[in-house]
Formats: structure tokens, sequence, C-alpha cells
RNA sequence: GUGCCUAUGGUGUAGCGGCAACACGACGCUCUGUGGCAGCGUUGUCGAGGGUUCGAAUCCCUCUAGGCACCCCA
């Protein structure tokens, strides 16, 4: 072992990284835009603790999936409780409907939300250990016109963004009556096939038959083409209930793409599930030259969902609660942040200050330093580097803001109580004194 | 958890066995009375540790971190 190591220097915790200006402008157009919507339609914020007790996500997941055994952050506290930061939201917002007594709210009780979740996984692309959702969810209803409103309001989300070429792809799981019976069929025709399956798929065949038709080998792919579909298994309800949310979806005139193969990991999801995906106008060329096979008829998305959700009817009752049927969705805010860059989208836009306070001397630097709070009160932004002493470092600041007007205030003006206003284009000054200036400004910046 | 790739000022890069270089940014000074300029300076133990060598940013090994993909998916 090395005698003298060099002192580390301490980073960010792998996965987790800080989120600064440039990307929070996004974040907050992205969020004000989604506030807006929700809101007309009748969601009501909720925000809910990050720490939970880890039960709460176990339960409904399952001990022994591989998310709550390697990928949650639990933790005992000093108490002994065992606290888990908060994988996802969805079990969350039924803990507080049933906690906070919503079910004497008037139904569907319709909430949204938006902060960091977390999973302890490798990192990479639109994948972090600490990342942020915004998400719907409306409980205590079945009409499938819930789920189709849920749908619109992250693709009116996107489209308001600027997004276009907002893919949904859509399919219906089944419920506990007819996914069962569905899934032993899959079971049964890849029992069949096992010896063409893929090294993954052998495995996923015992624990998550549904899975397979998420594989990605070739061989793999050309056995699911063959296999039984969902969509000829679902029970008469579950038949009524999808047509009715695809009916509306038409109605709304969303472009949606029924997508047989689409699944989620688990059970307790039935009925409809969605992901959102922006088309990528590029790749389908990129693809056809890479792989040189005819396999590509399907538009090709980018390769990670915007956001997805679905319906979960069983989850209050796995969480020892009362039936209450839900339906909901979350989107991934880096992954639309990511996009929004890519393609050129724009964040939001801050007011820049259009008057720059500029000082020269101590006396006229407290002159400044309560003028600046005189400006605020008139809502007037107002630039500053009080900090700085040097006359033309500071009115290359201004200019560098591109500000109209520079405040000077110097020796002399401290003195008679005026102050000089220099409009920063034309080059030309005026003394004004202190009480008529305010006017001056609202005046100038009028024009 | 597995595999592949990467690591040089704040940022983006060059150097590929022989003096660490360039651009931009930031900051300071020239500069306490007038801006976008200019000049000068500062911003580095080349991710860390070890090895090979007369000599390592450069070659080798280990570690760490990051990216990408797999696995898995909330």
């Amino acid at each position: 072992m090395p005698k003298k190591t060099k002192k580390e220097i301490i980073r960010s915790p792998k996965g987790m990284h800080d989120m600064l200006s440039g990307d929070i402008r996004y974040l907050e157009r992205i969020i004000d835009m989604a506030k807006e919507i929700a809101e007309f339609y009748g969601f009501l914020p909720i925000q809910t603790p990050h720490l939970e007790h880890a039960e709460l996500f176990s339960r409904p997941l399952g001990e022994m999936s591989e998310v709550v055994e390697k990928q949650m952050y639990t933790f005992r506290t000093k108490g002994g409780d065992l606290l888990a930061l908060r994988p996802e939201a969805t079990a969350q917002i039924m803990r507080a409907y049933s906690e906070s007594g919503m079910n004497s709210w008037p139904h569907p009780v319709k909430l949204f939300y938006y902060g960091s979740f977390f999973r302890h996984e490798n990192p990479q692309k639109g994948r972090f250990r600490e990342f942020r959702q915004f998400g719907l969810e409306t409980l205590g209803e079945t009409d499938p016109v819930t789920d189709a409103i849920i749908i619109k309001i992250f693709y009116l989300i996107l489209h308001e963004l600027g997004f276009e070429n907002i893919l949904i792809r859509i399919n219906s799981i089944g419920d506990k009556e007819c996914r069962p019976y569905y899934k032993k069929e899959l079971a049964n025709y890849y029992k069949k096939k096992f010896n063409y399956l893929c090294k993954d798929c052998k495995r996923r065949l015992k624990e998550n038959p549904l899975r397979l038709l998420d594989c990605k080998e070739e061989s793999c792919i050309e056995l699911k083409a063959k296999a039984p579909q969902m969509i000829d298994h679902l029970c008469d309800e579950c038949k009524t209930h999808f047509k009715g949310v695809l009916e509306f979806l038409d109605e709304a005139e969303i472009p949606y793409m029924l997508d047989n193969y689409l699944v989620r990991g688990f059970d307790y999801y039935g009925r409809t599930v969605f992901e959102i995906f922006i088309e990528n106008s590029e790749s389908p060329a990129k693809e056809a030259s890479n792989e040189g096979k005819e396999n590509n008829h399907e538009k090709a998305p980018i390769a990670i969902a915007l956001g997805g959700g679905g319906r979960y009817d069983e989850l209050m009752a796995i969480l020892g609660e009362k039936i209450l049927p839900a339906v909901g969705g979350a989107f991934g805010l880096e992954r639309i942040i990511f996009e929004m860059k890519r393609l050129g989208l724009q964040p939001r836009r801050v007011a820049q200050p259009r008057v720059f306070l500029i000082q020269i001397g101590s006396t006229a630097k407290k002159r400044g330093f309560s003028l600046m709070e005189e400006l605020r009160e008139e809502r007037i932004p107002v630039g500053e580097s009080l900090s700085r002493d040097n006359l033309k470092t500071q009115l290359n600041i201004a200019a560098k803001i591109g500000v109209r007007f520079a405040l000077i205030i110097g020796q002399k003006e401290a003195m008679e109580g005026s102050v000089i206003i220099r409009n920063m284009d034309e080059g030309t000054q005026e003394v004004v004194m202190q009480n008529k200036l305010i006017e001056k400004i609202k005046a100038g910046l009028k024009k």
C-alpha cells in the first residue's frame, strides 16, 4: 500500500449530480407547463416524503424482486425502523389516500406530483440514481375516460412544450381474471421453443414470461411474431375497457400505436399500459444500414421512453386496503430535458435586467447598496456588481449583460444626491436627482 | 452484477517516449470618472497508485470516476 496518498476530492455520489441553472430553466419550463395543464384538468398537487417504510414498496413489488432486493436504498434508523428512499410515487399516493382520509373527498381523486426518486443501479443514458419525475394519479374510478385523460395530459404537456412526432404506445395486459390464463398460454408456447430461446429468455420463462416479449435478440423476435397475443385473450370486460380508452384517444386525435408486446414488470398493473416516445426521424436509416436487414418496417422510436404508466386496480388490495381502482403515470424529467436540448426546444425565459447599477467610491457604494432596494420595491430588475470598484470593469459587465441603462453614482453624485443615467446604446448621459430617478427609468424603459 | 470505451487548467482540445501547448471563459493588474478593445499575469503534481525506462501525460498493471450497452425497470 502506498505510504502517501493525495487528498481525495469529495465528489457527488455515483449517479447523482448537481442540477445547474442551465438545466433548471428547462426543468422549470416543463413543470410550469405540466402544472398548468394538470390543474386545468382538476388535478391537485401532492408532495409525499422522500422516505417511507421500506415495506410500502417491497410489499407490492415483491420482497424477492430485483428492484427491492438490489435497487432500493434502504437503511435502519436509530430507532430501528427499516426505511427506504422512495423509488416511485404510486404506492406513496395510495398510502396517502387512506392515511389522509381522501376516501371522503369527491371522487375520483386526482393528484399530481413532482420530485426526486432513487434507485441504486448502474447509471447510463437517461438513467440516474437520483432522478426526477412528474406524475399523475387518478384514484377511485374505472371509467376508461380516466385512462384517456391521463394519457391526454401527458401528450398535451409534450405537445405544448413544442415536441413533434409524439408517439404513444399502448396495450392492455388484462386483469387478474384473464392475464394468468394468457401467461400460461404464452409460457406453453415458449416451452415448446425452449431450445431456440436466448440465454436470458430461458431464465425469463421461469421468472416472468411476459418479459419474453421484450427481448431484443433476433431469434427471440422471430419467435415473438407467432406467439399468442394478449389482445386475443382479454376477457370481455377488459376488451370493452380497452376499446373505450382507444375511442377517447381517437376522439382527442392523439396519435397512438397498439403495441401488443408492451408489458410492465409488475403484477399489480392491469388493463391499460402505455409508454410515450418521441419518434426519431434520423434513426431508421441509421439502423437499417447498421443491421442491413429487412426487419424494420415500424418506425424506430428513441431507445428510452419519456414517460409511461398504466392502470393498477389491484395495488390497493396488495397494500391491505379496500380495493381502489386507479390509473396513473409519470414522466422522467431528465429525459425530457435531454430531448428538449437535443431538439432545440426553448427553456423557461428569465427576465434579464435592463438597468445596471455602477458605483465609484465608498460613499457611492453605500448609496448604491440602498438604491438597489428602492428599485426592487418598484419591481425594476436591476443588475449590480457592488463588489467591484473599477468603473471600466462595471461598465464592461453592464455591456455584456446588454442593459439599456447604466446608473452611475460617483463621489460627486453621491454628495449631491443625483444619479447619471447612461444610455448604453447611444452613449448619451443625463444627470437626474434621485427623487426623479424611478420615474425617469420607467419612462425610458417604455420606449 | 457483466462487458466495451474514456480520463490533460473552469470549458473544449493538441501533444502519443524527450521543455505541458492552443482557444475560449473566469478572475486580477495596467485602471476611483466612462463600455464591448488591448497588454501582462493567475487559473495544471496531465484522475489516483504502482511498474517499465537514462527519461512517462504518452507504454504496462491495479484502482477510482465518467460514458455507453447488457441485466433489470419504478
